[in-house]
DNA sequence: TAAAACGTTAAATAAATTTTTAACAAACTT
DNA sequence: AAGTTTGTTAAAAATTTATTTAACGTTTTA
């Protein structure tokens, strides 16, 4: 392989690494972990990957990449494929920002409405016995009612967070916000 | 004070916890320390706090409020209040989810793409001076291409977020999905 | 102008999370 | 069936992050 052959290979790798190191940077942000984050971000300019071709790539553990792999496969980053022939596990990373942007913000939000509707539904049901309760004073009464009231104004939040994300899954949102738009 | 009004009032607290727990969790998915998670989730059921009164309702140290209270500052979930006669400093919750959910996802999805968008037009850059270069061998010349595309293609996702990020910071995105829709 | 109140910064401690090393289990090869 | 290969689980180590204690600067009050 010839000198300048050699620059050009580097050229390429130092292009992919800033690339790469922004994915991860972002996806750490989003609560992955630094190793899931890089390689998902490395896979990302791969076709595919063993577990063994992770571990000399990010030179890490092979528990690591483990670990990190099946993160990815939750949130639906990384899919695991059959290839024929090799005993090893292959993965391949979503390459579709899009797809990932979907899945992860509505399993995101989905989990944030049902979390926070329950608690909201507990709570009022508690407020509603205060209120009821005979021997309650005007002023306990008037607070009860106050925070019933605030908890069920809350609601509208959440219902339209469930709406988004209906509309997300459903494709919807591109019919209001296309892909295709122009710089 | 009775003994079945003690009661009550230890029922209301117990409801606000319920929806302050499930508040803080999800803001501690989103990246937020405990802290600030729980002081916020408190808040929400206050008018308004000052530094100490936030020291004893959540029994941490002040500087650990100070920093909470800055950090929810910044993504606008509390703003200071001017309240005259004291001099403590005094805040108030955000208590409309929507126009949190605005603010938050706004600055995090345009922080995204600008750090995303900078790293591709200089890896892009650098693939065109590899393909450029006289001196690569057609494979190089074709190595560099390929990632050039997948970078152009996934322009269009940044664009889109941006998009996104107007159509909520005009309100558009409430013509599209409206706040009130029913259950 | 001295003392107190208030908030922030900096260093130190504590706690939680991430990663690794080591041990294990299952599937495959020979 | 014994020995590999592959991937995972569990315990330990390392790193990072969060919180506290201590010190400081500024403003206010007496």
């Amino acid at each position: 392989m010839s000198e300048s052959t050699e620059r050009s290979r580097i050229k390429i790798e130092e292009a992919k690494d800033k690339v790469i190191g922004a994915i991860a940077e972002t996806m750490d942000l989003y609560g992955v972990t630094p190793a899931a984050a890089n390689l998902y971000a490395t896979m990302y300019f791969k076709d595919q990957m063993t577990l063994d071709d992770m571990r000399t790539e990010l030179e890490m553990s092979k528990p690591s990449m483990s670990t990190s792999v099946r993160k990815l496969q939750e949130i639906e980053m990384v899919k695991k494929t059959f290839t024929r022939g090799s005993r090893k596990h292959t993965y391949v990373a979503e390459k579709n920002f899009f797809r990932s942007f979907m899945v992860f913000y509505c399993q995101m939000w989905e989990r944030e409405v049902k979390m926070n509707m329950e608690a909201i539904e507990e709570a009022q049901e508690d407020f509603i016995n205060v209120i009821k309760d005979s021997t309650s004073t005007p002023e306990i009464v008037a607070d009860a009612k106050k925070y019933y009231d605030q908890l069920e104004e809350s609601k509208t939040y959440y219902h339209w967070l469930e709406d988004l994300v209906a509309n997300i899954r459903n494709g919807n949102i591109f019919e209001f916000l296309p892909q295709g738009k122009k710089e």
